[in-house]
RNA sequence: CGGGCCGUAGCGCAGCCUGGUAGCGCACCAGACUGGGGGUCUGGGGGUCGCGGGUUCGAAUCCCGCCGGCCCGACCA
């Protein structure tokens, strides 16, 4: 392509309020524009880089055997009402109704179409199948942010898996496990693959490929001693035991006016508390259900877990008026103490605790001497709180790191829930009709896109690995008014494409140093220079936008060398 | 959904407080010079000032409502 004939509309300044580095660079870059809040068009740079990535996803999700299929995104309400989801999914589905008033959804994710379609499976001997698409997905985020990595609108591969029994889906999730790896590491990216919860997905077992960045809104625990990795949202840490004192007989209540928070309460005059010797109790609503929520006082509750750990759909804090008719207290002055009638949800931190202060449910009271076990009816004790890094790996003991992260791909263990409610199913040996066992996998593309350009960028702009490059030479013209320049680098150009290789050539009437500028910018990784200078002693120079190092070579060996540079950095590709 | 900020040329912004002919930089068009890291000069084109209503002789500016965008929080498959 020439880039005097293409739209490549790079820009000078940072567009307004773009927070993530990627989102400034591709804007800036000319790869995508924003057409509403997290909504963007792919340019063609960018749509180049996107088709590059499919690429890879197709031919690793060839290589494990999956059939490609192209679904609706356009759903009928029946479909998701009969999974149970119409209701469960709120306003992150797109609703609309069409002319005749029938509810209609945009697809968020296929389970329902898809197992649809495995429904016309009938016998065990069609199975296992591994199916996926490229598709749209729309899904109504609440706070749309960072450019490409969290929208509404965006391309997911999404693949499903259907086997007879358990022990086929998991040889199905291996399947993807494998793929998945290879994807990201083809396509430049380092990942993390972690436990993780499943969220309203459902199922037994997921797990998340995350790639370490500050952008990322995901935060994950790992351990570098024995490989232990978990999203913060399912990690577990051990904490040291407490050693409490002998404590009291009974609580004993005492006056705290003023005292609202528990930071409040660490540096109350009369008796101050250290934080890990109090009681947070939580008032949350599930599923209409007030409960509490104890945690020690230096916890923070992890909803998910305790969404996971009780099953609920709806889990929220309750609101003030809630809380007073609960405890008939203010959040300052809560405690489970004596409280009958109601689930408490206690943290294992706490089980066996003395000498712990909380709440008097009496505004300006609290309680100390308490002990948790005799003194709270503590329904269940689950683990609800935040690891934090430093604290213990639940499998070896060793320091947990905790870092920030973007989720670029996730593989779901189901089960039959989909297949049950939806119809799915076949005969087994013996005759008898037997749930298909499903698996659900996913990878957001353009989220990739964004993963890659956070992973891989400098001062001076995008460095894309070639694997998913737009182009792989990017051959700059340095004055295309010197015609021996322009022939020199037209014959270089067709002799490249000649030999299969990627180019654009940068062809416009520009000062040179805008076209460095803009070479830097947009990320080709390999750039050449023909210039009348370098012609003269019948040389081009050739520079990695990784190092930025140039070097210098006979014009007329250009292509050849050129040629095989590429072609061996393309074979770097790990392969099965 | 709560808190904050912002909508003026393709992009980045000033003007608004104190109402009176809509501006600047970059980009764009024409021409000239120039040509190895965002060059110089000359001349030009481009605006329902987010939308609607109100106040006023007169509104980008003041008032009300709405819409959109961004950031923080909540939420999130």
């Amino acid at each position: 392509m020439r880039w005097s004939q293409s739209f490549i509309p790079t820009l000078r300044d940072d567009p307004a309020d773009a927070e993530a580095i990627s989102h400034k660079l591709l804007v800036r870059a000319g790869y995508i524009r924003q057409l509403m809040s997290g909504v963007y068009s792919l340019l063609p740079l960018g749509f180049a880089v996107s088709r590059k990535i499919t690429a890879i996803v197709r031919a690793e999700m060839n290589a494990i055997g999956a059939q490609e299929f192209h679904l609706p995104a356009l759903h009928p309400a029946e479909l998701w009402q009969r999974s149970g989801r119409w209701e469960l999914v709120g306003d992150e589905m797109f609703r609309l109704k069409d002319r005749r008033g029938a509810d209609t959804a945009l697809g968020m994710t296929h389970e329902e179409v898809f197992t649809t379609i495995a429904s016309e499976l009938r016998s065990y001997r069609q199975l296992p199948q591994i199916w996926f698409q490229l598709q749209t997905k729309f899904r109504d985020e609440p706070r749309p942010k960072s450019g490409l990595l969290r929208v509404r609108e965006f391309t997911m591969k999404d693949s499903y898996s259907f086997d007879l029994e358990p022990a086929g889906l998991d040889a199905s999730f291996q399947r993807h496990f494998q793929a998945y790896r290879r994807i990201f590491s083809r396509c430049g990216l380092e990942t993390l693959a972690v436990e993780a919860s499943s969220g309203a997905m459902g199922g037994s077992e997921s797990v998340e490929f995350m790639v370490a960045s500050d952008a990322g809104e995901d935060w994950v625990a790992s351990c570098a001693a024995c490989g232990y990795a978990a999203n913060v949202e399912k990690a577990r840490s051990l904490v040291a035991a407490a050693q409490d004192g002998p404590g009291l007989a009974a609580p004993e209540r005492f006056a705290t006016p003023g005292v609202r928070t528990i930071e409040d309460l660490v540096g109350f005059v009369d008796s101050p508390t250290a934080a890990a010797c109090q009681v947070k109790t939580l008032v949350y609503v599930l599923d209409g259900e007030t409960v509490l929520v104890l945690l020690r006082g230096d916890d923070q509750l992890v909803e998910a877990k305790l969404r996971d750990a009780t099953g609920a759909i709806e889990v929220r804090p309750a609101q003030d008026t809630e809380i007073r008719t609960a405890l008939a207290a203010s959040i300052g002055s809560l405690g489970a103490v004596g409280v009958s009638g109601r689930r408490v949800f206690a943290d294992e931190s706490l089980r066996g605790r003395r000498a712990m202060v909380t709440g008097a449910n009496h505004d300006g009271f609290h309680l100390r001497g308490v002990a948790v076990e005799r003194d709270i009816a503590v329904s269940s004790w689950l683990d609800l709180r935040l690891a934090r890094a430093g604290e213990g790996c639940p499998m070896c003991e060793a320091a947990l790191r905790v870092e920030k992260t973007i989720e670029v791909g996730h593989i779901f263990k189901l089960g039959t829930r989909y297949s049950e409610k939806l119809g799915a199913a076949v005969l087994d040996e013996a005759g008898v009709t037997r749930p298909i066992v499903m698996g659900s996998y996913g990878i957001g593309i353009e989220r990739m896109l964004a993963a890659v350009v956070e992973r891989s960028h400098d001062d001076a702009g995008i460095v894309w690995p070639i694997s998913v490059a737009p182009y792989e030479v990017l051959i700059t013209v340095v004055n295309p008014k010197d015609a021996a320049t322009s022939d020199a680098a037209g014959a270089l150009y067709d002799a490249l494409r000649g030999a299969g290789i990627e180019v654009l050539l940068d062809d416009r009437d520009e000062r040179p140093g805008v076209k460095f500028n803009d070479a830097d910018l947009i990320g080709i990784p390999y750039r050449l220079t023909v210039g009348p200078k370098g012609l003269k002693e019948g040389k081009i120079e050739i520079t990695r936008r990784q190092t930025r190092v140039a070097r210098s070579v006979d014009l007329h060996k250009a292509a050849a060398s050129v040629t095989e540079s590429v072609l061996e950095e393309r074979s770097f590709a790990p392969q099965r």
